[in-house]
DNA sequence: TACATGATGCCCT
DNA sequence: GGGCATCATGTAG
């Protein structure tokens, strides 16, 4: 019998973003192409936390770009960085309450080729970790673009992204220092699955 | 209207 | 291991 992958509830986001990142480890992450269906599990994170955290993009106060964060649990927040990636991130805490989770690598499980012709690379890689291994790689390898994707849904199965329980429990969970920040970079706040080949760095 | 900045990845040594 | 492409956003003027 196969599971079903049924969204994660609106409750699973409504929580401070570092107990749901260390939650989100080794859940799917699911897209829908058409007929095909991406699949990949999720092994590394970031938590990002509101206005004490001057990492956050929520740090500064709510703006047009960042009105995401601070809006209702469980919504994409995608945002364009260095003029070349997309990252995807997910809301976390009430309406009102900004802070959120970075996605930073995932374990590819179906959907490959779609994810090697999004990445514009060969199908038959000798390593997988260049499709999704690292924030900007993984939303090309997803098709994740702002326009597409931002402020949507996440929890509803009427999306064409979102989040599943499959039943898997990673060994054992690392928090190490956030990647690739200047203000508040000695805070560990970065989730990782222990010993997974796909964590980036 | 102009400018500095950045939650990165690629390509070259 | 280091330089660089490239642009949306926010803030200043």
């Amino acid at each position: 019998m196969k599971k079903k992958l049924i969204p994660l509830p609106p409750g699973f986001y409504d929580r401070d973003p570092r107990n749901v990142s260390r939650d989100l480890l080794g859940k799917v992450l699911v897209r829908r192409e058409g007929r095909k269906l991406l699949k990949a599990r999720v092994v590394e994170v970031e938590a990002y936390l509101g206005a004490g955290d001057p990492a956050a993009h929520a740090a500064a106060g709510r703006t047009a770009r960042n009105d995401v964060l601070f809006g209702p649990p469980g919504r994409a927040y995608v945002y364009f960085i260095y003029g070349n990636h997309y990252c995807l991130n997910v809301s976390c805490l009430p309406d009102g309450a900004a802070g959120g989770i970075l996605f930073r690598a995932v374990e590819p499980m179906s959907g490959i080729e779609e994810m090697a012709k999004a990445r514009g690379v060969s199908a038959n890689l000798h390593d997988l970790r260049l499709l999704t291994s690292g924030p900007g790689r993984m939303a090309e390898a997803f098709g994740i673009t702002r326009q597409r994707d931002n402020a949507k849904d996440l929890t509803s199965a009427k999306s064409d992204l979102w989040i599943a329980d499959d039943g898997y429990r990673p060994d054992h969970i690392e928090v190490t220092k956030r990647i690739g920040i200047t203000k508040a970079a000695e805070m560990p706040l970065r989730y990782i699955i222990a010993d997974n080949r796909f964590v980036s760095r």
